[in-house]
RNA sequence: GCGGAUGGCUGGAUGACCGCGGGGCGCAAGCCUCGAGGAAAGUCCGGACUCCAUGAAGUAAGGGUGCCGGGUAACGCCCGGCGGGGGUAACCCCAGGGAAAGCGCCACAGAGAAGAGACUGCCUUGGUGUUCGGCCUAGCUGAACGCAAAGCCAAGGUGAGGGUGAAACGGUGGGGUAAGAGCCCACCACGGACCGGGCAACCGGGACGGUAUGGCAAGCCCCACCCGGAGCAAUGCCGAAUAGGGGCCUUUAGCGGAAAGGUCCGGAGUUCCAUCGCGCAAGCGAUGCCGGAGACCUCCGCGGGGACGCUUCAGCCCUUAGGCCCGGGUUGGUAGCUUGACCGCCCUGGUAACAGGUGCGGCAGAGGAAUGGUCAUCCAGAGGCGAAAGCCUUGGACAGAAUCCGGCUUACAGGCCAUCCGCGCAU
RNA sequence: GGCCCGUUCGUCUAUCGGUUAGGACACCUGGUUUUCAACCAGGUAAGAGGGGUUCGACUCCCCUACGGGCUG
């Protein structure tokens, strides 16, 4: 199975950073943040769609934030979606965010609920490549 | 067996890895434990709770409810009954008070739409011959028909027939009459003194009345009963930051005193409290050194004020300035916050809703918002292949707590249980 | 979360319980003009959905759906 192998490989690195990692991962909780992150750099997947930008501040913390708008669904799968990134971002999008910058998941009508998760997980992967890529 | 009615339950299960929110323990690492629904929904009713300072009575306006009895903290909810309607039945549905308090409306059609009406008709009496034609048209005259009616005119009787309409001022039959009419009679409908039953709604009987009372109150309204307003983004406390602002309204915005406690000062002592009393308990109350001060808090008296539609009263609560608007800043923490008119099983009372009892068990608390992600196996379900066993594929209803309860309404794949009704078959 | 309001032609809006639901803009057709615009004439086109009260409902009552507003 994945969950043994992937633990021995990336063991000494995660216990390190798990620690780094998870506390830099700091919630977005004003709109206006949310609306700096829209003029930032994009990445449309076909699960969802990333937006990310660098903040031009001291704060190291790496920050996500979460979109799921009324044409999702009704409250549960606005609530499922936002489950799925959230799991999306703590496996796939820590080990490999930068400090001081900001994500943002936009979820997808149909795509993010039903979409396969290992698919969804290319995707994250991807997007992340390309929105650094361009950056630099 | 088929079809139906009613009530209730359930709403995938188990495991692995990685995670999230609350609580407890721990210095920490970490460990343990709890973590969505029957509708959590719509926000349609009723409450608890908080603020508007409290309570009571009356009343205006506005709103709501509306058969009777009961249940409940309360309700527009529930239970039982009554009446009306539907269904072969089980059973279901009903905003179901008052139209003789008053106002209003009843389009079109129709004679007439509310103390109505007289179109076509029917009948009686009186008058007049009738119809057709011609002419010089208040009239004259010719022909045909007829000898007593019809027709026309006038006066009167009538409300039965026709036709209209959602609805036409009781219905059917008979008698009666000039023609008719509850004018009279029988039955039915209606009203109904009174009698019996029932707590009541109402039911049964019914002298008598000849018919009076058209419909609409989810039109205004009347009657009875109920209702103050706002809502946890209520309302407190702490902190940060900006500022130490501007405008308006009301106003007598105060006076006098005390020093047990807080506070302050000096000295002593102390800190998680101790002692005593009450209580089953949670808890509540009292006491806790000495001296001084009177600015502040507090307390007492007098005066003033207290918006909530208005008035009155009580109590003596709050206050000693209050309120509103603009501008500026913040968008944090904490309390409210989840054990309550609570839920399930059991026992007792009650037809039931429900009440009482105690025994056991259960009950999430976030705050840009947890309750999840992925995988495997199994279990319902659907489709395909197959004679069958079985195999393969697919696939899991409606839907996510936000102060908390009691209801209502709406959504809901599939499954299960109980009771009852109709039909058919067998015995 | 809480509290309110509203749904009528494609759009904006009228409408005492008694209609063929009115008007403006837009659209279509015809006329006028060399043509277009403007103008004239005509036409198409609507009661959110479901129940109830009533003889009769856009209107009155109830439920549902959708849309909008206010509130620290």
């Amino acid at each position: 199975m994945t969950p043994p192998g992937q633990s021995e490989l990336r063991d000494s690195p995660e216990t390190e950073l798990s620690a780094a990692v998870l506390s830099c991962l700091i919630v977005l909780r004003v709109r206006a943040d949310y609306l700096r992150a829209a003029q930032g750099r994009k990445a449309g997947t076909g699960g969802f769609l990333l937006q990310a930008r660098p903040r031009d501040d001291t704060d190291p913390s790496a920050r996500v934030g979460f979109t799921a708008s009324k044409k999702i669904g009704n409250a549960v799968f606005r609530n499922r979606a936002k489950r799925r990134l959230r799991a999306l971002a703590r496996e796939v999008l820590a080990p490999d965010a930068r400090p001081g910058w900001d994500y943002v998941l936009v979820a997808k009508p149909n795509a993010t609920v039903s979409r396969d998760y290992s698919l969804l997980q290319a995707d994250l992967r991807s997007a992340i490549a390309l929105v650094h890529k361009d950056r630099t």
